[in-house]
DNA sequence: CGCACACTGGACCAATCGGTCTAGTCCTGT
DNA sequence: ACAGGACTAGACCGATTGGTCCAGTGTGCG
């Protein structure tokens, strides 16, 4: 509630973030979050009053940035939408190749945990800002508003589908073909 | 071990594959298996010496049965890729409004569970063995082998990605859309 | 100085976790 | 009839879970 972030309060949410990538809500103990936060469960419940699900919405806020911010660099250089679709799906394989094969943050975070109506909410609301934030680029390269929707959940559905095959291969070679498709 | 699979076994892999998809892997504990499948503990030990791992790799390759049988019923009776590819995607939207928001079975069940290796093989398997039959039918309605490959990939990319979106969204309009790309 | 408050540290808790074990029941072949 | 294995039934176990609680600690402000 503070103005300024804590160091503390970031590292719980880089941990949890990072744990809950790899292994889903349920599978990451509040004991491993500590741990690798360096955090003592008390920090933990001053920042997040509601507990593990409060970390897991912030984590996924977090992770959203990030790729709300690779969407952007992706995009900003572009003369096209398939120019800068194509980077973000290099950038994305070189982000799979160097933080191993996790799954999507959203869905390991959000949509696994407990029957949570909030959680699901805020999930469907990310995936609605990536896709919001493809169409802005898409429109200003040029793109019709029907055919800008159309492409930017069609470049959402790549990745995502894309991802989740690099994953079973370990191999990114995948989401690097992924724009031939657009 | 026995030939023939009991009626027991098999509501435990019925219970284990729906609570599996809904939940995830950790989500799920194993009295809650125990309850839906309306069978003791003895009985799951007695059937999957490995306990959970077990009942989850089994509950995995029944599902993925299934979508195995989904995908040949739609290219079975299909003149052209395109017409079966169609067919299994408005298949697979039927498919969402009827069982619900629920995950990819294979990726909730496997991809989550222990470091275990054995668990993420069998995944990548699954996975390969959809995409080869989908290849198979590819082939057989004259598409060139490179082409039905690249294809075939495509198509798993689309329906997983299209999955998730629908997911996010509890809405399956995305699934039906998903033809017009390919 | 000393008060107030944000934050830390960790002991502690009930509940639940996956798994073990054994006694008992059922069915089948002889 | 009876032996023996397949299967059921659930009590029980130690470990771990998410969560609570409070005594301390540091720091900034009067």
């Amino acid at each position: 509630m503070t103005d300024i972030a804590r160091p503390t309060k970031d590292r719980l949410i880089l941990a949890a973030a990072t744990l809950f990538r790899t292994r889903g809500y349920h599978g990451v103990g509040l004991a491993d979050v500590l741990v690798e936060a360096k955090a003592p469960k008390g920090s933990l419940y001053h920042h997040f009053p509601n507990g593990k699900s409060d970390l897991a919405i912030a984590a996924a806020t977090w992770a959203s940035d990030e790729m709300l911010r690779l969407i952007a660099a992706s995009f900003d250089g572009a003369d096209t939408f398939k120019a800068g679709a194509t980077t973000l799906c290099y950038k994305l394989a070189k982000l799979f190749d160097k933080t191993g094969w996790d799954t999507c943050p959203i869905a390991a975070t959000l949509f696994e945990g407990p029957d949570n109506t909030e959680m699901r909410t805020h999930a469907a609301h990310i995936y609605e800002g990536w896709i919001a934030e493809v169409l802005d680029h898409a429109e200003r390269l040029g793109l019709s508003d029907t055919d800008a929707q159309s492409k930017a959940e069609h470049l959402f559905v790549l990745i995502q589908g894309g991802w989740m095959l690099a994953r079973a291969r370990r191999n990114s070679d995948i989401l690097r073909s992924l724009a031939d498709q657009l």
